[in-house]
DNA sequence: AGAACCGCCTGCTTGC
DNA sequence: TGCAAGCAGGCGGTTC
């Protein structure tokens, strides 16, 4: 699934293949994306990441939003021919982006709106004062609250397993019984995970490849995602996997408490 | 107000 | 072998 370092990866590669040139059209093969709006003739200024929304930002003021959701990718074809599934597409004169999504979850918008500012991405200038202040009293797992978008802008299902594992924080702990040090273990391997899986160009565990169709590497450096059943390479107890609101999660009952 | 649950979707895995 | 049921889960909307 595309968490922070997959659609980071993707706005850094589109960033060096789609900016500063033109958007020739677009067009949709899936009813359900048949209101997007048309473009046409459209200069890309530039392509960033908001939390896991990919926004292209044109010269006249509108943005691409694109949220890829589940299996959503994107894919950069020479030529125009479609890739199986693929639902929009964006054409410039040397090639066409293929939002490609089996599952449909994906979404695309246009707006004319300026880019708001994400402050709690752990990757970019992180506020912990105010994020301990929002989010420390919440009653609810702390797996829960990684993932929840409001609270932390990028964290899905396989980095919320790996960083509570990293730090040492059972998955199902109230969030709201967590002490400072803890948190700040948190916060640290967050980075230090997210850092790491972006420079790895990101998870290919199950259908994750970047925009030129390459698998990413940080699959090597899982821990305990996927792996319940097998033993942990650190304290030699059996990873285990519990569901926590219909999501699996992934954790060493012997290192994290 | 905030936490929990539901529905969207379809390829893949599992079980008989 | 073949088919059906079950599973995967991000997120917006609804319910508790």
């Amino acid at each position: 699934m595309p968490e922070l370092p997959e659609v980071e990866t993707l706005c850094r590669q589109l960033n060096k293949k789609i900016g500063g040139i033109k958007i020739l059209a677009t067009a949709s093969y899936d009813e359900k994306l048949d209101g997007i709006k048309k473009i046409r003739e459209a200069l890309v200024i530039g392509v960033c990441r908001q939390g896991k929304t990919i926004r292209i930002n044109l010269v006249d003021g509108h943005s691409i939003l694109i949220h890829l959701r589940m299996t959503g990718r994107l894919l950069w074809r020479q030529g125009s021919d479609r890739p199986r599934y693929a639902r929009w597409s964006m054409m410039f004169d040397n090639g066409t982006v293929f939002l490609v999504d089996p599952r449909r979850f994906a979404t695309v918008k246009v707006e004319k709106a300026p880019a708001g500012i994400i402050r709690n991405d752990l990757t970019r200038g992180f506020d912990k004062n105010s994020f301990l202040q929002q989010q420390a009293i919440r009653k609810t797992n702390i797996k829960t609250t990684l993932m929840d978008q409001k609270a932390l802008a990028g964290i899905g299902n396989i980095y919320a397993s790996e960083i509570l594992y990293r730090a040492g924080v059972l998955p199902m702990r109230l969030t709201s019984s967590l002490s400072r040090k803890e948190w700040e273990k948190i916060f640290h391997c967050g980075r230090t995970i997210l850092k790491k899986a972006v420079a790895n160009r990101g998870t290919s565990i199950s259908d994750w490849h970047d925009l030129h169709g390459r698998k990413g590497v940080n699959q090597h450096e899982l821990k305990v995602y996927a792996r319940h059943g097998t033993m942990c390479s650190v304290c030699g107890e059996i990873i285990r996997r519990v569901k926590q609101g219909s999501r699996s999660t992934f954790y060493c009952p012997g290192c994290q408490i």
